[in-house]
DNA sequence: CGTGCCGTTGAACTTGGTCAAACGGTGTGG
DNA sequence: CCACACCGTTTGACCAAGTTCAACGGCACG
């Protein structure tokens, strides 16, 4: 039997389901399972709508294309994510999606989703709750995009994944799997390749983190939170998380205006 | 009594309400109206979550303030939209608000407007209807964010704003009112008023729109489109809409490019 | 052992930011 | 009525973050 463990996970923290609820959705996603190699479309702009997606291993996600090749992701989705909610009531895709890793995904027709949320009304609870989190988390990366310097934005969104990670059960520590190349980060982020790799080498060695071969450890949580601007609030992460022990007394009034002491470093505005 | 033109008018595009919808949604905001001058907060990050906000007239957003004094407007609220709904899970706001015009809204506690919802599930649907549209939204602001020029992300704005004016019954062909200032437009794009002000000379020099004392005419709607790449169709605007009818042929598989006879000008990538 | 992708590095270039000052309309008080 | 302050817009000069182009190295894979 297909286990939810993510998105139990996830919901844990401030949703938690029942094992009634559990077992419902277990049920629904029973003989769905699909399986899809890195880097394929699922389905491209213009498509038709396709059913909802829940997924159970890997990275995936939205991204916009552009004529000339280039590309910007818009949205990722880790394990536990749940994709397509939001375009019940449009005929065609507006955008494309793809996996980033190998992937794994339960495709569930709306349908089916709407009936157990019906039934179970935790579930359908917990649904809205997710989508809530997924727009603040929109939110963060528009103001990302708006207002961050390169540096800051890597940052933002390494702290962001590992918070993720975390929630989703997938973090050791602050270690975490990075399953996306730095060509993805621009991507992300807006950023060329080239100053990815550049911003990526400065955060190395300012011994705020490693990363060989997909594996990324965060050395200096506290302070790439700082320099990142990152709150991590908006992610509603589980009070009991031990992410949120170790996190520096910013208060949460205003964004956090980096120490003094990372004022010699370039690049950090 | 209050009528919620804006709001209907948006809504019958896609999710028409019946007479009795309509009442019961106009005889939920009674006795809720509310006032307050242009420029002004509706709440401040760290605050209590709020009631929901329906715009009756006037423009409003919401911003994530910086420590330095900087700020990003994440998300804006045209008459008929509606503030809040996203937000019903979480203690405290994770960013602020404010007026951005002289404001009219209705303050409807969640629990009214869910029972609403209930009572009449079309009310429901046409909710989720908007929120997914608001999610569309903020996809195209991260990409505009992402990798448009300057001067694309401020056409890109221009269009999004007159197809939303006209949605909600505020725009005369294509001209409508812009309560915005050149500062508000870069916080909105990520961009100083310095850049605002010499890309928004540069459209008007091109002959794309006209902007003056906060009336905005564009006088060139299908080339301001092609230059931002812009395609409405995530706005999910009625079929009948006349700004469709004269929209260039853009091919909706991949983001258009600009035309050759836009090469000459400068910043526009 | 080639081939191709990804990461890395350097150099020239461009966009947009920063700083500073002037301009123009509007409201206020003398 | 005029002087003044204030606020948003406009303009110029300079600067810096990030892009683009190009080349190279390493590693995986066929």
């Amino acid at each position: 039997m297909i286990v939810l463990n993510p998105l139990f996970s996830k919901l844990d923290g401030k949703m938690p389901l029942g094992q009634e609820e559990r077992a419902a959705l277990a049920g629904l996603i029973q003989s769905k399972a699909r399986r899809l190699p890195a880097r394929q479309d699922l389905y491209v702009e213009g498509d038709a709508i396709s059913p909802i997606r829940i997924i159970l291993d890997g990275w995936a996600c939205r991204y916009e294309q552009f004529a000339d090749g280039r590309r910007q992701i818009v949205e990722l989705f880790l394990p536990g994510d749940i994709m397509g909610q939001d375009c019940q009531f449009v005929e065609r895709q507006d955008h494309s999606a793809c996996s980033i890793s190998a992937l794994s995904y339960a495709l569930v027709p709306r349908s089916e989703l709407d009936a157990v949320a019906r039934q179970f009304p935790a579930i359908g609870q917990a649904l809205l709750w997710d989508a809530s989190v997924a727009a603040a988390i929109h939110r963060q990366w528009i103001r990302s995009l708006g207002r961050l310097s390169a540096t800051q934005r890597i940052a933002h969104l390494f702290c962001e994944l590992l918070y993720r990670s975390a929630r989703a059960g997938l973090a050791r520590g602050t270690t975490f799997d990075m399953p996306m190349g730095q060509r993805d980060l621009g991507d992300a982020r807006g950023l060329s390749t080239v100053q990815v790799n550049r911003t990526v080498q400065l955060l190395r060695s300012a011994g705020l983190l490693e990363w060989r071969r997909r594996i990324v450890e965060i050395s200096d949580l506290p302070r790439l939170t700082r320099i990142a601007m990152f709150r991590p609030n908006y992610l509603e992460l589980a009070p009991d998380s031990e992410l949120l022990m170790s996190r520096s007394d910013t208060g949460p009034e205003i964004a956090a205006r980096t120490g003094p002491e990372d004022r010699d470093l370039p690049l950090f505005r």
